[in-house]
DNA sequence: CCAAAAGTGTTCGTTCTACACCCATGT
DNA sequence: ACATGGGTGTAGAACGAACACTTTTGG
């Protein structure tokens, strides 16, 4: 019963924000210990691979992810299946897949997640993790280049109406902070007097006692999300 | 290759609308001739069963339920997966799939589906299918129960942001018909004047040079929907 | 002439958009 | 004193909600 299925697997497209970039997380194909210097795109893959028998799909994704990159309880979200019967149209992908399961490989349907990380996680990563600019993703084996374009899509729909975006933010942020997260994942750029006004109507965007310190400028207003004040909140409307 | 998978199964969830009741389509478990009405509910399940090795998950679908049901051409939309690890908990409904597939089952996951048919071809299913109403689905196998819910909550969030909705209206279509319709997936009852001004602002809506005939009450006017108009317009907004 | 559903307008409150300047801090 | 980002108000347009009666047809 404890065994690899060949025919399920898991996908996982971590979305970071790093210098106001939106980055991917790829993992390196094979993870025996070459230098970092030498990786190549060639060598890079979305974090994923095949789930246990007795495993749930969300648990193998989440085990999987910390395997090839170390993070740790990151949250994820299922967002696609994907059945293509040529997924592995590339011999080279799938000898590489037996090879390294030591299984016959016919046909893989893979489950695709998507999580969003906090800045700070993106450097405690180990070095098989490469954080790749959207649109900088290329040579991806398999279909990855669709998974990572339609967690992208996912993502777009489902960021703010779930309430995911302060996933990302830390615990204390600036409504500034929330704008130009928005900014990276969508390309708008709202007013901000506008934003602002909508913000201080939302209960569960709550003002702390509390501002910035050591900034060059006039210090900001801090603000925390409540998840419960959300739950609550009037659902499937498009908040921002 | 052309083998059924028995680790991978599709099950659907295809809604209709008779007598202003929303009603969700199950099949007889065992299709072996008993007349229709010794059936009870026990023996009823939602269409769905394992998948080709070399078979598309959408075309799976659209197969069994056909083999079951006898509805052709259906349009489906995936909208979840279902992993869990006692799915198969009731062991007479592991028994009854491996006597009915004369395969070994240890873990399925179903991939689900959901569609929705005119009322037209409610009438025009094979005498395996019974429509049942919505809230009268009790004592299914597996955890149909659960899909049929999670189906409804799916169809609520995409069937009018995706114009999904027009797929069950007939061609031409009045507008109380469109309200109606909304009424009976969302447990509402817009005011029909403030209902018509939204629609004449929606160009996707398209009156034509037609009335109805026949109606023991002033004619209605016909519409038609425009799924090029529609995509274009403005996205991701709910419209009604 | 009756039953049944179709169709129509106005008012009021809310929300959205566009737009420009002063404020608090560190260097 | 200056550079940097933080923070504010108002007017006009668009939208949403509430509300009741007349019209056209078939029987």
């Amino acid at each position: 019963m404890n065994k690899l299925n060949p025919h399920l697997s898991v996908d996982c497209v971590i979305f970071g924000v790093d210098n106001q970039r939106l980055r991917v997380l790829l993992v390196d194909r094979d993870t025996k210990g070459q230098p970092a210097e030498t990786y190549d795109h060639n060598r890079l893959k979305l974090p994923g691979g095949l789930v246990f028998n007795n495993e749930l799909l969300s648990d193998a994704a989440t085990r999987v992810l910390e395997e090839l990159s170390g993070m740790k309880k990151t949250t994820l979200y299922q967002f696609d299946v994907l059945d293509s019967l040529n997924r592995m149209g590339n011999e080279a992908d799938r000898v590489w897949l037996e090879e390294t399961t030591g299984l016959s490989i016919e046909r893989v349907v893979s489950i695709a997640y998507y999580g969003i990380v906090e800045s700070s996680v993106i450097n405690s990563c180990n070095q098989n993790s490469h954080w790749v600019e959207m649109n900088q993703t290329h040579n991806l084996p398999f279909d990855h280049e669709d998974i990572i374009q339609g967690a992208l899509t996912a993502i777009r729909q489902r960021f703010k109406r779930d309430g995911l975006i302060f996933g990302y933010l830390p615990e204390k942020f600036t409504i500034n902070q929330l704008q130009n997260l928005i900014s990276v994942f969508y390309d708008e750029e709202p007013d901000s007097r506008n934003f602002r006004k909508k913000i201080k109507k939302l209960d569960f965007i709550v003002a702390l006692n509390e501002k910035q310190k050591n900034v060059a400028h006039k210090p900001a207003q801090l603000y925390r999300f409540d998840p419960d004040k959300f739950a609550q909140f009037s659902n499937n409307r498009i908040i921002f």
